[in-house]
DNA sequence: TCCTCGGTTGCACCTTGGTGCAATGACTCA
DNA sequence: TGAGTCATTGCACCAAGGTGCAACCGAGGA
């Protein structure tokens, strides 16, 4: 069950207000002073949701979110900010954000967006648990099965047999706990794993 | 090839402005004062983008994409609008928009998102024009398939038999230009065709 | 009335997918 | 050295999907 909130805000006086506001939802809180800060420390296991401030010294609140899209977490972000204007709130949108709040924020709002992203979260965080535990050859293979190949293309194009690729094919079914074809596309789409060498057809 | 835009604006003088402005771009452009009056003639089979402004007397543009959203035309929308706010923007965001511009618009940044809308269009408009000439029953079949069931589990809740499914199942590839399940999903979803009841597994 | 279209069913045949069992070789780690 | 993981292969068997052919029925239009 994830709950956890990365705080991400130059303020020190507006990090502890909204930090005891999550808190006293029920939310773990973990709060940067900076972009830079918060992308070093990222922590490659755990899931959360981002809440982070739009104009900060360093690295920019959009900058970051870009970083986070790039590094492929797939973490929702909230943007929360004193001085953000329509431009920028299109651009974070369109680059995947949760919401685009304005300071000073009601606290209903924040809650909301918070709770809606780690909702986010928690949809697929058992999905990830799972893909996690895929071998290098086993996430190779769902990437061909999910574009639409036969065993048999796939096992030419990796330079194996038919039988082989049918063992790690069922071996990803078993383990993302998945029994139809259909299911694995659309929980590859939530992973967001894509088709090796576009779709076929 | 859909290059047809659809602008809603109750200004008269800027409706002729972008109207110039488009055309010299080469697209076709059917103008309306109203959203009202837009989503009355709402074309049926016709593609296009549409630029639409925020505030109108009537039905704002916010409700209009709602009703566009609602009636599953899936048509992307531009706003462009004089005094528009980070909530409204947002939240045409989180519905779907394409972009949202401020007036005065450059006219490079209107001309480029309306390219965009478009080619979303067109990228859909071939599927779209192959899955009209599927039946009824082809289309219940097919959100059968796409939610990873089996022919025979099929033919039961449909109270058919398994070949009849079979028969309708291969007319809907055909028909379709698809020869995967795992592009049937893909293509499902592009229509914003949903899985019947539920996705199995 | 004749024709077309959508939906239906049956049958045969072939391809593909799924499973269970057994086994090998390479590599890492304790 | 021994245990464990990963990738591999073979074989057999069954289940499911795909195709081609033929046919029937009801609704609606020419």
């Amino acid at each position: 069950m994830s709950n956890k909130v990365y705080l991400v805000d130059d303020e020190p006086d507006l990090r502890r207000a909204i930090e005891r506001l999550l808190r006293a939802e029920g939310f773990k809180v973990e709060s940067h002073g900076s972009a830079l800060e918060f992308l070093a420390r990222l922590p490659t296991e755990a899931d959360g949701c981002v809440v982070m401030d739009l104009a900060m010294p360093g690295l920019d609140g959009l900058e970051a979110q870009e970083r986070l899209v790039a590094a492929s977490t797939r973490w929702p972000v909230v943007f929360l900010t004193g001085r953000g204007d329509i431009r920028s709130s299109v651009r974070a949108m369109k680059a995947g954000a949760v919401d685009f709040l304005t300071k000073p924020v009601k606290a209903e709002e924040l809650i909301v967006s918070v709770g809606l992203g780690l909702a986010r979260v928690r949809e697929v965080a058992d999905l990830r648990a799972r893909y996690a535990l895929l071998t290098p050859r086993e996430r190779e293979v769902m990437e061909h099965v999910i574009a639409g190949r036969l065993n048999k293309v796939i096992a030419a194009e990796l330079g194996t047999t038919e039988q082989t690729i049918k063992v790690h094919r069922s071996r990803v079914m078993e383990k993302l706990g998945i029994r139809s074809v259909a299911a694995l596309v659309t929980a590859a789409q939530r992973l967001g794993v894509s088709p090796a060498g576009g779709e076929a057809d």
